[in-house]
DNA sequence: AATAACTTTCAGTAATTATTGAAAGTTTAA
DNA sequence: TTAAACTTTCAATAATTACTGAAAGTTATT
């Protein structure tokens, strides 16, 4: 396999997969794209290389910056903007951990809070509901915080050693 | 808020977080019904409960049995076929967490693999590749392990004492 | 202050994904 | 073995989501 190759399935790969860390597939493509860039990239290059128009591509760059992932770079000698991604695979994902955990988790870890606290009628199906949902909560607090931990270790020393611990 | 309230409350928060894990919003939706139902139910049940269609209901079924979330449960004296699913959460995490790892995760794993171990022809951008493309292979596969290896501690002293370890 | 270089916005359209419902299929009971 | 009770399949359609491209907006240069 060679260069071109290669890169076409990274970053058709990395696209697809997008859904599993929460985000659509241009805007995994182009920070796919800019992963591997070896320099900064303009608006010019992202829409050449993935085949995308300037609108999709300035929309997906403006989410990715939202993210915090994709940042603007001035390049000097040059009126337009530049762009490049965090490099560093850590950092990544403790980005995304934060940003999912924002996001989505939080927002549900709520709504199970409000739901599990209703007033218990002694009905079956009330103290069901009540029990599943607390139950639930727990679980996607714990996950949630423990993801976040994991990921928050810039050095990554104790993500190795549970590793190993748990081999 | 009452019963009925918190329940829908609970369905349609679990469904549209159905992305988060992975599935589809019915699925997820019938999933949830289940989840806080007191005895198992039937496609009847689900269909008028939910208001979807019975094609969806029969669909969307099969889907959460493939997934090993669902099972059918025979009422003795009825004819026709009830569901009920996994009922403990932590039981549920690791199916889920199994089945992604299975069918999402693995796969980029193995594309990485492929990837990174192109032909290095000593070029600024194959080295940059290379480079990253371990670096995210190595991210990849940890945290699939972590996952894995958490959720499969049934009981979860492991994953109790990891976090106490950590706050 | 006019113009050129560039970016953003957004209505329209395309692509994708989910849902319906009715016909075909299957199982059980009489 | 027939018919009723139930489930599955799948082509058609609806709903959702993503993408385009041109016009409007912005910024820098002369």
């Amino acid at each position: 396999m060679q260069y071109q190759e290669a890169k076409e399935k990274f970053i058709s790969t990395w696209g697809s997969l997008g859904s599993l860390w929460g985000i659509n597939k241009a805007m995994a493509q182009i920070q796919a794209l800019l992963f591997i860039s070896t320099k900064p990239l303009s608006m010019e290059d992202i829409m050449q290389d993935l085949k995308i128009s300037r609108g999709n591509t300035s929309m997906n760059l403006r989410q990715l910056m939202d993210w915090g992932i994709v940042t603007k770079v001035l390049v000097s000698g040059e009126r337009k903007e530049f762009f490049t991604t965090e490099k560093d695979v850590q950092e990544l994902a403790r980005i995304v951990a934060k940003e999912r955990s924002r996001r989505e988790i939080k927002p549900v870890i709520k709504v199970l809070d409000e739901v599990s606290s209703i007033k218990n009628d002694g009905t079956e199906k009330t103290k069901e509901l009540i029990k599943q949902t607390k139950a639930l909560r727990e679980l996607t607090d714990d996950l949630d915080t423990l993801m976040n931990k994991l990921v928050n270790q810039k050095q990554n020393w104790l993500t190795k050693s549970v590793l190993k611990l748990m081999k």
